[in-house]
DNA sequence: CCGGACAACATAG
DNA sequence: CTATGTTGTCCGG
């Protein structure tokens, strides 16, 4: 299986976009550029790994604009490797509409299991594709943030560009 | 090679 | 602090 890539600037660091012939299979926020192919690599120790920047064009752009916090109907080619727990909470991710937040307990609910937060907490972290499948738009039941692999402070800003999202210091 | 046990996890109550 | 669901890893058979 052969890999494409692509970086590219955003107003929250470099971009990283992945994907196989099938569609995109990882999108990462990283501080720069730097440290790409190792990071692909270890996520996809069999793959060839390919800089295309021109067929990767479009799926950057996308993944830029959603970051920049304009909805659009972004209908990526996706190919997404997971359990089948994992695709029904991605799946679920994806029913949030912009500009809202769920809890793990409401993601836990729609997917029918409704003890099953934490899980849901971990097929979140185990999102391939960040800001595709919002996982940012998912924080605990009382409101605050809670955690998120990654930069710090990056899904908070996502939530407030996309959003206007306000920090809720009780 | 195939279970079973066990710890980790971005939680909730 | 405990219960909760799913995974990934590690070990014995």
């Amino acid at each position: 299986m052969e890999i494409k890539f692509t970086t590219g600037p955003s107003p929250l660091g470099s971009v990283l976009v992945a994907a196989t012939a099938k569609g995109v299979c990882a999108v990462s926020l990283r501080e720069s550029d730097e440290g790409t192919e190792e990071y692909l690599r270890a996520r996809f120790p069999k793959a060839e790994l390919a800089r295309d920047d021109v067929a990767l064009k479009r799926a950057l752009d996308t993944v830029r604009e959603r970051i920049a916090g304009r909805k659009l109907d972004s209908a990526l080619e996706l190919d997404l490797q997971g359990t089948d727990f994992q695709r029904e909470v991605w799946n679920q991710l994806l029913a949030i509409p912009a500009g809202s937040t769920r809890s793990y307990l409401d993601v836990a609910q729609a997917i029918n299991r409704p003890k099953a937060t934490r899980a849901v907490a971990q097929a979140c972290g185990a999102n391939p594709v960040a800001v595709v499948v919002p996982c940012h738009r998912v924080v605990m039941s009382d409101g605050s943030i809670g955690g998120y692999s990654g930069l710090p402070g990056v899904k908070k800003a996502l939530l407030v560009v996309e959003g206007g999202w306000v920090p809720d210091r009780s």
